[in-house]
DNA sequence: GTCTATAAACCGATAGAC
DNA sequence: GTCTATCGGTTTATAGAC
């Protein structure tokens, strides 16, 4: 595979990734990807055989280019997590990274409503996402969570995980309600810092850590 | 508009949202929805003008037959809110109705997840739903928030209307992932007790209310 | 590997019979 | 109001030239 062959296949991902983001995979249409990637409809099926098998694929780029799992970060480092002091950081880090690293500046703006995107569609490829992409930073989740409240079941950790994730996911699958509630244009920098300093109380709020 | 007429809208409206609800507007065909149905391809132009203008209507459909707006009853009845326990009623009761609505057996299934999909998609029809179905719910958990929180600034309210959003949100758009994790079949009516009370308790520990 | 041309199927919308 | 037939356009996928 030489460097052309990459960058076509890399644009052609980037192209698909935008536009399955914004219509979805039955939305978007071969013919589309190939303008938009400045090459021709017979690519996608050279490079990837299938339109199905090219959606896969911009999952997969995405999962690569860009995870975040602080969660899993702040349990390998277990012994930080001994004292009061340590929880709440952990807690503030976790969230805080989520929102700098989903809205960050060099973070292409299609990945994450894609992803989510993919967890309302039903596709062949869902089971392989929430596989290799939540569940580990879930898994992480629940863990910090009983480890810093010992007394609460797994039950009732997985909730507090799925707190944090619809907490989050919300400024993404529903930016533009929200944009429109808040009569602004975008996020703003200051905007998201006050949101993930909002969402991280709240949260401590819930485990009795203040 | 005759009895016979009104029943055939009725089933494209209803075939029509499934549809869109699974597979979004643009994965959606005519013939699929005609089919489903049990009439033909020039019924939707005949009833609707439009693919689109169907689309659309399926969204007035849910706002009209799925609305749920317990925070704006609350806010009315505005002497319930004046004790502590009567504050703490209220959001356990907003937050109840929402889960009880959105997952009652007669709701169809199709309603929310068209909903929350209708937020993600790029479409004209979107302004409206937030005006018309999002907005006034909005707006009175804000005011509620106010009240029980006086000192809480108008942007910190807008933010635990997110809050409350998305802690319920995500178990509508996220169900197959959920499902998942949890190494379960479907969620139970204990499963969603069980979830409205931990979001409950914990959006009420966030206002400082036990 | 890239591209044009094209095949075969499907799309939304509509005309016209009943 | 309902339905079939059909128009004009688009879809995915592929064959074959370079």
């Amino acid at each position: 595979m030489n460097t052309h062959e990459l960058d076509t296949k890399t644009a052609l991902i980037q192209a698909a990734g935008e536009l399955f983001a914004q219509h979805g995979l039955e939305g978007t249409s071969v013919r589309a990807i190939a303008e938009k990637a400045s090459s021709n409809i017979a690519a996608v099926n050279y490079h990837f055989g299938s339109k199905e098998n090219l959606y896969k694929e911009t999952l997969l780029y995405v999962a690569r280019y860009g995870e975040t799992y602080p969660a899993v970060r702040f349990w390998k480092d277990e012994t930080r997590l001994q004292t009061r002091e340590g929880q709440i950081e952990a807690i503030r880090g976790i969230v805080a990274e989520k929102f700098r690293v989903i809205f960050a500046e060099n973070t292409p703006s299609w990945f994450w409503p894609l992803m989510l995107r993919s967890l309302l569609d039903p596709s062949p490829s869902l089971a392989e996402v929430v596989q290799n992409v939540f569940k580990p930073e879930h898994d992480a989740i629940t863990q910090i969570v009983r480890h810093i409240k010992p007394e609460m079941d797994e039950a009732t950790a997985h909730l507090w995980g799925f707190l944090l994730f619809g907490a989050v996911a919300i400024y993404v699958f529903a930016r533009a309600p929200i944009l429109m509630l808040l009569g602004r244009q975008d996020y703003s920098r200051e905007f998201l810092d006050s949101v993930s300093d909002f969402v991280s109380n709240a949260l401590l709020a819930s485990l009795d850590l203040r």
